[in-house]
DNA sequence: TTGTAGGCGTTATCAT
DNA sequence: ATGATAACGCCTACAA
């Protein structure tokens, strides 16, 4: 015979349905050694409970979603990990939830609320640009972590994390014109409605302040038959910038990875990094200080900001404050991959 | 008035709620103007079927799901989305799970096979040591992608796609040697059931093969505080060798990160790769190409053996064939991390 | 073509 | 402390 739902677990013990699952749900009015002998029927049975139907009766769970868009960038995992550590921590459950590219996350969010009756959500990357509207249907609290975003989004609806990536960006460009550095090119998502922008608009502001007339040919877009953040877009689009001759000896990398494509790139050119072309890049991954030369980057704290997260979801649930909104600092990291002319 | 549940929608058509049903999952016996006026007003109201109700109700759904132990491997994103491409083409839906280290795989997934009614299942990566018993608590097809595993699984209740990691790392190893190296270091996890142990098994066997005594300060292991994988972990364990001032010409590291870690050691120990010091590695991850020097490897034939995943795994749902056990070839890359001596 | 009603597996509210 | 029973929201015979 097999064991599927709770009634037959209740008919194998001859006791009720409701005292099987007071057994199950730990609720204090059972005897213990009824539990104890449900519990050893459900094990020898390994009976599992269906979690849709649990679901479907329950009102509110204790969980909460954290939805990703673009699973594969690497940024994410040590975010992911803490997300997880802090949730539970608060006795909550933890899902995780990857959105495709095209997929629009507010409404998967919005099933998973129905479906999961979660209490709240962090949407993590991407790039976010949703009518004030649409995000009102959201009923349940939630946090924009790492979601930099150029539109003005109504502060007192959602909540954010965030370096301030347009001064951030500001900053290492500015430290490369302060090396000497006239004509640097950057490696930039085309008509990218987020991070991209603004990395892009702090590096123009660095340029004009440090009174560098910015050259258009130095405005590189990275491809769109691919990833927009690889290591082989960077070093494609890096290609053509060294075969086309443009006067320049440094690259600015909107990310990490591009900035390794683009090293690679100058190697393969017979070039050195940082003798020949200084590169810098954004983010701070693991493999910038690992690779060699080490990159020139931008670190963002990203334990600090997914904690920073998940304590801003849980004041908003618990109703503390309302929605806060966050600006971390990210860390200046010189490698080896820049030098001063 | 909040429109939640199917019912609403009914009053608010003035239809019966069957006609909402069937006008959501489009079914054919009903009027087309009908299921349009019934749409319009979903929409404008924006509701959403519940989940959990479906799926309680369903007795079959046409979904796979995909487990993955440890999300943070770069190794699996470009796998996931073949398969979700794959799924997709075969018009199932597609479900990706992350299982926690310390969770039970096929717990985890006899759960999702309730809830989710799933027809099939996908694991990748882990380690996977089971009973039989215990896998034939699963009751719907899976297929074990990239699992490595030493012990003897009944090859009759489960399928599988994997490298010979035996065989390819005896090729990589014998290589270094047919470099004329003698000392060869191999950085592997501490006490791994699975893939680790059977390419150190392929190091030890290509040693021998070559005439070279094993020296057991060469086999060097992975630090158990971090991440067994982790370029940090490479680095770590290399920065050791090399302070240990044991002699070796040559290291084999079981995957790419580490190797990576392990370069990065030896440049900061003044040293070069490959003048000084061959490196190798395992998996061939796009930053083994990308990397300065790029690193030797075995590339795994990750989207062929995703899609020889799906593949078998229909065939197994559709009968076609019982469980099936497939075994690529890596592709032996030579980068420049590694030179005779 | 459409509506009514029963049931999917659980939990919670009542009685007992 | 325990058991019967009514929801939860949906789908699907079956009836109309």
């Amino acid at each position: 015979m097999e064991i599927t739902t709770i009634k037959d677990i209740a008919k194998l013990c001859g006791v009720g349905v409701s005292t099987v699952s007071r057994a199950i749900n730990n609720h204090p009015d059972i005897n213990k050694e009824t539990k104890e002998m449900i519990m050893q029927v459900i094990k020898e049975h390994n009976y599992i409970p269906n979690n849709s139907a649990r679901n479907l009766k329950r009102s509110n769970s204790d969980t909460i979603a954290v939805l990703i868009k673009g699973i594969s960038n690497p940024f994410f995992s040590s975010m992911i990990k803490t997300f997880e550590r802090e949730i539970k921590k608060k006795k909550y459950s933890f899902i995780l939830q990857r959105v495709d590219s095209k997929e629009d996350e507010i409404d998967v969010a919005n099933q998973l609320v129905k479906e999961k009756k979660l209490k709240g959500i962090v949407f993590l990357g991407g790039y976010f640009s949703h009518s004030d509207e649409k995000l009102g249907q959201l009923k349940v609290p939630f946090v924009l972590s790492t979601i930099g975003t150029t539109q003005k989004i109504d502060k007192t609806i959602c909540s954010s994390v965030s370096v301030d990536d347009f001064k951030e960006s500001y900053k290492i460009v500015d430290y490369l014109c302060k090396l000497g550095h006239k004509k640097i090119a950057i490696l930039t998502p085309l008509k990218d409605e987020s991070i991209g922008d603004l990395r892009f608009n702090g590096y123009m502001s660095a340029l004009q302040d440090n009174g560098i007339v910015n050259e258009k040919n130095l405005i590189r877009y990275m491809k769109d038959e691919m990833d927009s953040y690889s290591m082989e877009n960077g070093y494609a689009v890096t290609k053509e910038l060294l075969q086309s001759e443009e006067e320049f000896t440094a690259i600015y990398a909107i990310c990490d990875s591009i900035a390794i494509g683009a090293c690679k790139a100058i190697f393969d050119a017979g070039k050195k990094v940082p003798e020949d072309y200084s590169v810098a890049g954004f983010d701070g991954l693991d493999i910038a200080h690992y690779y060699n030369p080490s990159v020139t980057t931008i670190r963002q704290p990203v334990e600090e900001m997914a904690e920073a997260t998940i304590k801003i979801l849980f004041d908003v649930i618990r109703k503390k404050t309302s929605a806060q909104h966050k600006t971390f600092s990210g860390e200046f990291i010189i490698g080896q991959s820049t030098k001063s002319i």
